[in-house]
RNA sequence: GCGAAAGUAGCUCAGUCGGUAGAGCAUUAGCUUCCCAAGCUAAGGGUCGCGGGUUCGAGUCCCGUUUUUCGCUCCA
């Protein structure tokens, strides 16, 4: 079998011969980190969503879905920390390669200095006995230089943070003469902002127009109409809203094919409830999640949980599902328990008071929540991946097919007349007319039958009807299954009936 | 963003010393074929990633650039 590295490269060749994936703009040499999916790709990819919209909305009485728009007032990004956390200034050494947020340099450089006042002070205290560390601090010439200078940098670095004064820091952290911690070399690149949204303007007069931001998250369309939903849905707590949609992040390295993308497309459910019982409801959406991964027949093997040891200051728990792709254990789904930080932090900006009033206990609250946010670009890789297999067959011979789980697989079915005359194709064509309704088809009458079959496993198709002479005398077909390559024969009448997905 | 490697037909690749591009598979049309690709015939498809330089002449040498993969870095 083909190595690890090898086989990521397989399966992005695959995708694109066989019409699931294209780089973005070829014919113009591409665009970065950016991919179409094509005409298999995107029937994969509704598939997916179906699957998950089913699995959330459908078979949750309590869970609703809604579509926000990708622009949203400027406001939503300051109140859920985007506009401050997504710009962190950064600088490069220019001789060891490293990059750095120019920040957390400076603020080492201080630590530094802590450090020489302790030092002081420990050795102070071997030397005088009794020793007074509050004057020894207030008096010693080297401690109050030190302080001075922790105090001075202290304040400066607050004030270029806060005017976002990229110039400043380089030359602060010239003068300080900071170096870098690997190549030990004071030649530095210019601090730049990575600021990980995207801008653009909205209004016809650029005069004044506020600068609205392409989403990062779709969490906040879902926050901001909370109350709305909560008002005309009758909800009742606990319960949820679903959504998927585009996101956008300038993330400064995007790569690995479809895994990190700057456009990408998630798919979230955020479930309201009683504040205190978020920390069981997040098991129950840890366990749910992973059962509908593995519903899909992808062993449970190739998923694990992972949990965050550091949490994010909007969380009090936790955890992403990991899928096992080609090129590791990386994460596919999160699942975190975000307090009500998000509602309360939308009360605070916006004014309006986004509380539940709980007729069982008589109270107002603003509610928890728990997130489940999976990248659907992401699970359309992961089942990709673990679809894609090179097999040699007892003769001999090989073949790729994907194995899909038929309820995902773009095509379900492909009709063949096993020869082009005596008319195979038109009694195929009623048999396609038939099905076309139900699910997707596909005819093929060119090459052959081993050859067709070959192709359809290549694009995943689960099941192969094949027309033959005992069709016309019986009115029965055979039916190939994708992965065993066995055949069935069934009367045409039952096939809506043997055909299951 | 830095470093390394690569980019020739849809795919995999060849292309000698610098002399105006080739194979197999795939595609399309036809023939053959009653069940697991690689029989027959024919056709279409390439400004050799893009731009510049050297040269009488560049796929080939030089410079820049772009895309992809890998490593570093980043990932609220």
């Amino acid at each position: 079998m083909a190595n690890p590295e090898d086989l990521f490269k397989q399966i992005i060749a695959h995708a694109k011969e066989y019409g699931y994936v294209f780089p973005s703009s070829e014919i113009y040499d591409g665009l970065s980190a950016v991919y179409d999916y094509a005409q298999y790709g995107v029937e994969l990819k509704n598939n997916i969503k179906q699957y998950w919209w089913k699995a959330m909305v459908q078979m949750h009485d309590h869970i609703v879905g809604i579509d926000s728009a990708i622009f949203m007032h400027p406001t939503v990004w300051k109140a859920s920390g985007h506009v401050d956390a997504f710009n962190d200034p950064m600088i490069d050494n220019k001789d060891s390669k490293k990059r750095y947020r120019a920040d957390i340099l400076i603020e080492e450089y201080i630590a530094k200095l802590e450090d020489r006042i302790n030092k002081e002070v420990t050795k102070a205290k071997k030397r005088f006995d009794p020793f007074d560390e509050k004057m020894f601090r207030e008096t010693n010439p080297n401690v109050l230089r030190n302080q001075q200078k922790i105090d001075e940098v202290t304040t400066r670095l607050a004030e270029l943070m806060n005017s976002s004064d990229m110039v400043g820091l380089k030359q602060l952290i010239e003068e300080l003469e900071i170096v870098c911690p690997v190549s030990g070399s004071r030649n530095w690149t210019d601090v730049r902002q990575f600021n990980l949204m995207f801008a653009t303007q909205m209004g016809s007069v650029s005069e004044g127009a506020d600068t609205v931001y392409l989403r990062p998250e779709t969490a906040q369309g879902i926050f901001v109409n909370f109350l709305n939903v909560y008002k005309t849905g009758r909800m009742k707590v606990p319960f949820g809203i679903a959504q998927i949609g585009k996101a956008f992040r300038n993330e400064i390295v995007a790569r690995q094919f479809i895994f990190r993308m700057r456009e990408f497309e998630q798919m979230e459910m955020q479930f309201f409830v009683r504040p205190g019982e978020e920390l069981t409801w997040f098991e129950y959406w840890k366990n749910e999640r992973m059962k509908w991964h593995q519903d899909l027949g992808i062993p449970a093997e190739k998923f694990r949980f992972h949990d965050h040891d550091k949490l994010a200051h909007y969380a009090n728990a936790a955890t992403d599902i990991e899928f096992e792709f080609p090129f590791g254990f990386k994460e596919l789904e999160g699942i975190h328990s975000r307090t009500d930080f998000d509602l309360a932090q939308h009360e605070k900006f916006s004014g309006k008071k986004l509380r539940y009033f709980d007729p069982e206990t008589n109270e107002s609250y603003v509610p928890y929540v728990v997130e489940t946010s999976i990248g659907l670009d992401r699970m359309f890789l992961a089942v990709l991946s673990y679809a894609y297999q090179e097999e040699t067959l007892p003769d001999g011979s090989q073949r790729v097919v994907l194995s899909l789980p038929p309820i995902l697989a773009p095509i379900k079915v492909a009709i063949l007349p096993l020869v082009k005359k005596d008319g195979l194709p038109e009694k195929a064509r009623e048999i396609q007319d038939l099905l076309k309704p139900y699910m997707m088809c596909q005819y093929d009458e060119k090459d052959a039958i081993g050859r067709r079959y070959r192709r359809q496993d290549a694009i995943g198709t689960p099941y192969c009807i094949t027309v033959d002479n005992q069709t016309l005398e019986d009115q029965t077909v055979t039916i190939r299954e994708r992965d065993s390559m066995e055949q069935i024969r069934v009367p045409i009448d039952r096939l809506l009936q043997t055909i299951k997905f």
